[in-house]
DNA sequence: CCCCCCCC
């Protein structure tokens, strides 16, 4: 049986020489799992024998590890080698190897019928060129391709994307032709290595400027059979790097700086983040391989976000099944001018989520027919109790991706998800949907430190004790929602710094802080016009008028407001102010008592009281 | 060496 597969004797000698040698047939004797560090992708050595040498120095590539877990490769079975690569390493400063990698091969014969063909013997030391290789020389350069092409060579004149810096590098060197390594092997510690990557995100150019310095970056997110790393080019390395690169296209890459990941902003999946620098090589792969995958999600069920702690970085995929216009606005913190998009995405487990586009994705997204959206590297947010995602310049957003739980996702919106009433995990206040809790002003003051460090919202029957009447008004800007204070420039102009533009004119705006009282205690608060209109009872410009026509009559219109009562929704945030931490209480929402729904409320908690809810 | 991703 086996003399139908005579094995290639002296195959192994020419291949250790670094001759390619056309689909050398060789019996597997041995296999064993290389130690590896933790963070490794479990690689095997195997035991080869072409009849009359052996060589131990023998890999298989990761992509196909499965042929020796699902035990295919038992010891004896007989393999038709149709792709290797062999590579002289140098690791530790020990005496250099030579490594063949079997990158693909067919079993002829399982070893199970058949047994140890010939008498091999190790293959002497002397018969094996250790030579290293300058640089990145290929060994396929010293057969010139003649012997054998399955190791697909690209001409080195083609198609080469590399450093101009890098002159020192062999031209001829195709990073091809190396020992790949998996992309979750790489440690700082070993710096000769050539990874084969497909880039599944690259960011835009971002300068930045702090007190120790300025420059500009990018980073792409590389990804291979084995994990994912971040990708980080600084100054002038951007420059010769950035228009190459292009999302998802796949490249060898060697040479980069290995330093220990910052998780803190780093939610790539790896320990380890990787730094371009000038002798870095990069070099397009053309041959299409789908051993390297696509983007990796690691998808969470919207309801499942409800609790999961804010600023966590997800992987979500849902149904767009609404979209918002795009929204212009100025962030009060920076002043800076704001876009973004809503989307409202759903998924199987009936929930929907607010999903927030910036800038220039909010501008680009296309919503309308109701697709798929996956993302990667969402950041989870909070608003008003309830939870909602980023999309940050980091997140890699698809639509309609051709991966399997898009299509069960459509399958699932088209047959009847679309009718089904979802639960908006992003509805304000807490709880999906519940009502602002009640509290009295007491318990909002006592409430544990790390409620109150997001804010704690709650709702109120109080009175109003004393409305201050100073600085309860101001000129602010006459443009459509930019509220900022303008500056009487004392010649008719008003200037808007926010703006950064002059008016002839101005609005009068309330700023609202007052002091209210409750059963258990008081607080001051502080409120936007629109509430502090409902507590006076007169709209800003009708204040504004009235105390343009005679300022003493402001106390009088403040005054009018104390011992109302009203039903306040109130935010307590803490607040830090010249290192002092306090508790700051906001009146979201200015609300006459509705005697019915308070008597309602009020039963219900005598009824609590006494025990008789249950 | 960045590390911002914003708003109600």
């Amino acid at each position: 049986m086996a003399d139908k597969f005579r094995l290639t004797e002296g195959a192994l000698r020419l291949i250790m020489k670094g001759d390619q040698i056309e689909d050398p047939i060789m019996q597997v004797l041995g296999s064993k799992r290389i130690a590896s560090t933790s963070a490794d992708k479990e690689r095997f050595r195997l035991l080869l024998s072409d009849g009359k040498y052996l060589v131990s120095f023998a890999m298989l590539t990761t992509q196909i590890n499965d042929k020796i877990v699902n035990g295919e490769l038992v010891d004896n079975t007989i393999i038709k080698v149709k792709r290797f690569i062999t590579s002289v390493i140098n690791s530790g400063g020990k005496s250099n190897k030579r490594v063949l990698v079997i990158l693909e091969m067919e079993t002829l014969l399982p070893g199970d019928q058949t047994e140890k063909i010939g008498n091999p013997e190790h293959l002497p030391e002397t018969d094996i060129d250790t030579e290293l290789d300058d640089s990145t020389t290929s060994n396929n350069a010293k057969t010139n391709g003649q012997v054998n092409s399955s190791s697909k060579p690209a001409p080195a004149s083609t198609n080469r994307i590399m450093s101009k810096k890098s002159a020192n590098v062999d031209l001829n060197a195709s990073l091809q032709d190396h020992v790949i390594l998996p992309i979750s092997s790489l440690n700082p510690y070993h710096n000769t290595w050539v990874i084969k990557a497909r880039v599944s995100n690259k960011s835009g150019i971002r300068k930045w400027s702090n007190s120790r310095g300025e420059g500009q970056l990018f980073s792409m997110d590389l990804v291979d059979e084995s994990g994912e790393i971040r990708c980080t080019g600084f100054r002038d390395v951007v420059d010769k790097f950035y228009d190459m690169i292009e999302v998802d296209k796949v490249y060898y890459i060697s040479k980069c700086v290995i330093k220990v990941a910052n998780k803190q902003f780093n939610s790539v999946k790896n320990d380890y983040e990787m730094t371009l620098i000038n002798d870095t090589i990069i070099q397009e792969c053309h041959d299409a391989d789908i051993a390297i995958p696509q983007t990796k999600y690691d998808f969470i069920n919207i309801d499942k976000i409800a609790n999961i702690e804010t600023g966590t970085i997800v992987d979500v995929i849902g149904i767009c099944k609404s979209v918002s216009e795009v929204l212009t606005f100025t962030a009060r913190s920076s002043g800076r001018e704001l876009k973004k998009r809503e989307l409202i995405l759903v998924d199987q487990s009936n929930s929907g989520i607010s999903a927030t586009l910036w800038g220039n994705d909010a501008e680009k997204f296309e919503g309308s027919s109701q697709p798929v959206v996956a993302i990667k590297g969402a950041k989870i947010g909070e608003f008003g109790g309830g939870k909602n995602l980023n999309i940050l310049g980091s997140s890699i957003l698809k639509i309609n991706p051709d991966i399997p739980e898009s299509h069960r996702l459509r399958g699932w919106f088209d047959n009847g998800g679309m009718q089904q009433n979802v639960t908006n995990i992003s509805a304000k206040s807490s709880g999906g949907g519940l009502q602002t809790p009640w509290l009295s002003l007491k318990e909002a003051q006592n409430q544990p430190s790390e409620s109150v460090e997001k804010g704690v919202y709650f709702q109120t029957k109080a009175t109003v004790l004393m409305f201050r009447s100073e600085n309860c008004l101001y000129k602010a800007c006459p443009t459509e929602d930019c509220k900022k204070k303008v500056v009487d420039m004392e010649n008719g102009m008003y200037n808007c710094e926010k703006c950064g533009r002059q008016y002839p004119n101005f609005k009068y705006r309330l700023l609202g802080s007052m002091n209210i009282g409750d059963w258990s205690g008081n607080q001051w608060v502080s409120m936007f016009a629109s509430e502090a209109e409902k507590v006076l009872g007169m709209t800003s410009e009708q204040v504004g008028e009235a105390a343009e026509a005679n300022p003493q009559a402001l106390t009088g219109i403040t005054d009018k407001a104390n011992f109302k009562q009203f039903i306040l929704k109130c935010r307590a945030k803490t607040d830090t102010f010249n290192d002092e931490v306090r508790l700051k209480t906001v009146v979201i929402k200015v609300d006459n008592i509705n005697y019915k729904e308070y008597n309602a409320h009020l039963i219900s908690r005598i009824n609590e009281l006494q025990g008789m809810n249950n």
